[in-house]
DNA sequence: CTAAATTTTTAGACTAGCCTAAAAATATTT
DNA sequence: AAATATTTTTAGGCTAGTCTAAAAATTTAG
């Protein structure tokens, strides 16, 4: 139906829309999906015309409900595909991505219903993102920051907020991976670096850095 | 490193070359790949070029050994694949064709490898072909066809030589899937078709067109 | 509120892959 | 072996998507 391109193109105004708010300019686009300013413009007359925009010249653009229909189904196969490599072949937190990129643009509809059915419906990816359901609805979690997380206080890893390879290395590596709990032994009024205690046994301390960068959902 | 038509045209190739000795004329190929005669001249120059193939003008073209590399792990992807719709997902022996015919683009050897052992390094795809294994080599297999059983005896469905969606799914139908047990009961003189039992209990007729279309391990 | 800086668009050109129509080479008939 | 038919190649052109450089519009600064 639209080329591999054009799915990108959808995908990135999209999420830069729940960024950013309205109208997205045309450099935002060309960073997201590395081209230049000029090649931008092109395509934004193209998907216009196709109605899966509204394109003012100078103004910026926004997406039509068609438009945003074709992201959110990117979306969800992108998720899907992640959590297929992750849960079912053993991917890293980290690997998932680049080759979620490939698999997103293949068409069939039967082949996402029956992955989403044989992965036992996820709602989540690996990284917590949630995974748009069939409908085009997107169930927004309620994850917190783990820096808002006060001293005796605790909660479950669930989702990040940086996504690059470089930060989910670090995770990995430090056996901060989804599911796991943490709680917050002490705060530095200093640094703002946090001493907590991993899954109830392992003492850690992290910077503020990787704590403003996890998402949890807090225990009561 | 190859693009979706390069690989596909070296797929094409290389199971021509199979089929019909060594040098591949170019019309063949361009029903192969499905388009026109001049579209293939000028790919063969650009694939010359790259080394993959050797190419004389008027004389015919035949695969380098890098040539055949990529074109046996292209086919080594597409099984795999297919094995995954089918065994995984539960797609139909028909369906699966298509879907594959994306998913064996999809670049990162890592996946491939992944891919393999999560589905126990079958040795098969769902339409009894052998799957080449990471060092391109393939096991030929020693499936004999159906129809030269002879009354009494017996075999297993291992493949089929005709892949269309039409005669699949006529197989599908009449629950000739992979795997089952045949055992023939009598041959007619005057159409060949067959009397069988299937699985040791359902009486069944079988077509010529139909018995010379199955691969089976035959049973002693 | 004009001048300078930035952003966006236009213009023109490139590559990959495809096409049609005509020309050239090869194969087949008579 | 000449005439005809078939196959293959060349020539020129198309689309999708990209680029650079220059022009136009908008925003920011003084």
């Amino acid at each position: 139906m639209y080329s591999t391109t054009e799915e990108n193109y959808l995908k990135t105004i999209y999420k830069l829309q729940i960024q950013l708010g309205t109208f997205i300019n045309t450099n935002a686009i060309a960073d997201g999906v590395n081209t230049k300013a000029a090649s931008v413009t092109d395509m934004m007359k193209k998907l216009s015309e196709k109605k899966l925009l509204s394109y003012e010249k100078y103004k910026g653009v926004q997406l039509t409900e068609k438009g945003k229909k074709v992201a959110i189904e990117t979306l969800r196969k992108h998720r899907l595909w992640e959590t297929f490599l992750h849960n079912q072949l053993g991917f890293t937190w980290d690997a998932v991505h680049d080759i979620a990129e490939q698999l997103e643009h293949i068409q069939s509809n039967e082949l996402v219903e029956k992955l989403d059915a044989f992965l036992g419906f996820p709602t989540h990816d690996p990284h917590g993102d949630p995974i748009p359901g069939r409908n085009g609805v997107i169930k927004e979690s309620n994850f917190i920051l783990l820096s808002v997380l006060q001293k005796g206080e605790k909660g479950i890893i669930s989702g990040v907020v940086n996504h690059s390879s470089l930060f989910l290395q670090h995770l990995e590596k430090n056996k901060l991976t989804l599911g796991k709990t943490i709680a917050i032994n002490e705060v530095s009024s200093f640094d703002l670096s946090v001493k907590a205690i991993l899954d109830g046994k392992e003492k850690i301390q992290l910077s503020n850095e990787v704590v403003k960068n996890i998402l949890i959902k807090k225990l009561i």
